[in-house]
DNA sequence: AATGAATGAGAGTTCATTCAT
DNA sequence: TATGAATGAACTCTCATTCAT
């Protein structure tokens, strides 16, 4: 790349990210789909033209704001998951950078109280949901880090719990003007946690949620089965580079893999169309229980 | 009202809120956007030109969906209340009412994080945020009633703390799917309270949150003014009705204050034209104090 | 059906056909894409939003133009056909018939020089395919009727002369406003045709063109294979309901098929999907030739 | 010109002709519109704003692609009228060739069945009507030579009937991909043109088209107009140099032609526009007589 | 009370063309 | 000579809303 090129590159990401601004403030206030192409362009100081320049649908400047934004926030954290203080302190850091983050990203917050759900697609979705479920992860190793061993049986309550009273802090603080010292705040929010996590240990209470906790079949299901349909196509795609092939056959493979994911991305994808696909893998050993595998999950016939 | 009138009306009644269910459903599902009156009628079994004789727009059938569920959850909280049993018991009655009610009306809870655009009107905006603040007046003095004199410092902190752990367990059943028994649930939520007030008063904790805490001024300045204009035009309307006047003049003066209040139901109420409309109260002495008021709240001139 | 509706259906192809004449007007002048529904809508006297009750797209209406011509020619020729005169006559009836009816419309024989091919989509294009070699077929026969047994190894020749001759008439009369007697050119055509008859046998020459005659193999086996295709997966529907099978498995398989007419209307259809798709008539004996006819024809594999 | 110039020059016209080619493929694969500029120049190895330095507009690329086609075939055309064979010879080498160079040139054939919208402006229409019109005129003659005299009266049947046979055979070849020998189908051609002279000859018969043949007014005033007028122009600007008036004024007058001529070239030439222009000539008696011309032809006023 | 044809504003998107570099 | 960012007009299509019946 010549420098040119690359001042050329720079030039490009900041209009982007101009753009995402611009976007993630107007449709802040109006909602996805109030938000037109004309007003964001308009408020990039750009002509609805150029606008697709940067972005090639309305679609994929969304999914780059989600990207954007969770990209800033993530990295923050990570910052702080860096430092050497004892973890007490890092809990405490790790609150108030959250606060601040999303505070300062309030136009953000506020965006996805609208419409992001409904017609991002389902990549963005699962982008969404992944992103939140590893953010649940983290936050109970972090509390075990905090609370120690005698916590284990508390941790999904205690993340709850911390994640409830944070988030209701911040929504105060962006909805209704509240003003609050971050630090004090990360302080005040760990004390409530320290209570909390006092009581259910002198009371020996029963923890609310457990690993054994029953889900809704029809939500959990849902969610799982996605997510483990993906990594079965992602270990799909493995495989087949391992597979003694033709250049040829390998990339027709991997094809049939991408039209498989991209039929479920779909809002009601085809089940004939991804079992009759997915017989493409017929005759192929190393791939045999990947395929039964993808099957089950689908509720599709291994053909 | 005649009996057929009665009975038209009671059919009317029926008809909305069969709109009002499948259009929550349908919305809940889509997004407000994407959910089209055509597809809304439909499934109410209607026609898309019969729909309009029920509902003027589509906003307001929004702002009565919203006016809906509100009042049931309302209503459900009210029977606890009337109950005749103690404070302890009556909040946990509360938590778990409020916990049924939401989760039985996920489609309600679920439609709201989509796109319930600004465009949905001032109105519905400023009825949205007042019953949240009436429920928030209300929550606070339950806990007083739960906790006593000593927690009346910490009454606001203890309803952001209740509010948040409430609402975060409300949006994991509904978006994980996850099932808890609502009682115990109930109970664990008043332990969990039990613990911080507890942990407060030991450590003799600073408030985070009281009445002087500072408020962010645009956020908060801007719902005030809407309210007391409110209350002005309001005021108007009564003190028009006391006036010595013909009765076309009376008519006439409401209508002016029905305009004002049209205008700036608006997203860009016009200055110039509310200014203008407030003139024509010149002369009538018992209005001035208002139409000050008034002109100072909107920063408009008094002609 | 109540007489409203049938008053009411009547109307909409009344309205749906002045659509199709306007839109033949434009459509010839302009070409497909200049001829924007606008200018459609306004000279059949509709709004824009109209024309969308009518043709759920711009290629809708143009595939429907397409029939409607057609059909409407068709129609008279076969008039023609069951008029109770000599074939002689019969020929020379339609000739003149078939100049009256493509000079009649003008326009929809100069739509035809803009650019329907490469939009309007597969469907389409086979359909004008397919009228037009139904056509041929019926000309070769038309004058096997009229010069005999002694012509037939020459019918292919004397197809395309007559044809030649006769567009080419049109076309003058159409592109240049030549006027001609219709019968009398008729009559013309068919001397000039007897002329080559003669000559072909008196000189006993050798016929241009032949069922050996050697064809292109990309453009005839495209054709000839999208026709075969097409075929196979019309035996594919009848064998289906022909099944012993439950009425939930005999729509699946449908829905199969109609998958794969889908997919091979697509300008660039994957022949993985295909392939997929087909295994899902495995196990299904009476499927399998058909399975095997349409694999060898879109060189995919049997899984 | 330097040599310098003359290289680049050279370039210029290969640059051009590259992207001629390229243009040809594509528009004949995707029809004129679908044909983006964007997709031209890449296929040309050019970016867009450099296409831009070669031709003025995508109508002018259509234009010089017809004019290129047309040029290269013409010029086949004239190598064989320059040999020294007899006529019969030469008829028969002209048919072979013609079909070569169409069928060579089959994506330029298959290009005009696509849109070539009447957008491409006036010019390019008349030269398009114009080349075809010399060609049959050339044909004609061509015909004579072959026939002799005897043949006179049927001279524009006869163009008819070759052109129709010829082009009927041509469009086989390249829409079925017909495999014919081109000197064996000349002979043929030729062999049925004998069949029809001596056939008309015997019977006598009534020639089809004469010279009295009417001729629709509305299409071939037009056209006579159009030519007219065209002529009208050229004679003035011609004049306007052998003035005996000053440079500055020539220069005007010769301006004020091309502003006229310009006019004619839209779609819907503003009389009114044009009257006023010609005023321009006022006083000048050498122009009165072309003044008054023009204006008897266009139907506008001699101010 | 009910219909559904009709409207028209406005959405996202494409593309020929221009222009600063 | 060459680039590609920028423009803006035009396009197809959707949908809340109205209105004659």
């Amino acid at each position: 790349m010549t420098d040119r090129s690359v001042e050329r590159e720079g030039n490009m990401q900041e209009k982007k990210i101009t753009i995402i601004e611009r976007a993630t403030e107007i449709i802040a206030k109006k909602g996805y789909h109030a938000a037109s192409i004309q007003e964001i362009a308009e408020a990039s100081k750009l002509s609805k033209g150029a606008f697709y320049l940067y972005f090639k649908s309305k679609d994929e400047l969304m999914a780059e704001i989600l990207r954007y934004h969770f990209g800033l926030i993530t990295e923050e954290i990570e910052k702080v998951d860096r430092q050497d203080i004892n973890s007490r302190e890092k809990a405490k850091l790790r609150l108030s950078t959250m606060m601040r983050e999303l505070v300062k990203r309030g136009n953000f917050i506020v965006m996805q109280r609208h419409d992001i759900d409904s017609d991002i697609g389902k990549e963005m979705e699962l982008f969404f949901l992944e992103e939140m479920e590893k953010g649940r992860r983290k936050t109970e190793l972090d509390l075990l880090d905090v609370y120690g061993e005698v916590s284990k049986p508390y941790l999904k309550d205690l993340r709850i719990l911390q994640e409830g009273i944070l988030f209701q802090i911040i929504g105060d603080m962006l909805l209704h003007g509240l003003i609050l010292d971050l630090d004090k705040t990360a302080a005040y929010i760990l004390e409530r946690m320290d209570d909390m996590v006092e009581g259910l240990l002198k009371r020996k209470a029963e923890p609310l949620v457990t690993d054994a906790t029953p889900v809704s079949a029809s939500i959990f299901e849902k969610e799982m089965k996605e997510r483990e349909v993906k990594q079965v196509l992602e270990r799909m795609q493995i495989v087949i580079l391992t597979l003694d092939a033709e250049i040829q056959e390998v990339q027709e493979l991997q094809g049939v893999v991408e039209l498989i994911q991209e039929e479920l991305q779909k809002k009601e994808p085809r089940k004939l169309l991804i079992q009759g696909l997915s017989a493409n893998f017929k005759g192929i050993e190393e791939m045999d229980d990947l395929r039964r595998e993808l099957a089950r999950l689908l509720d599709i016939k291994v053909l």
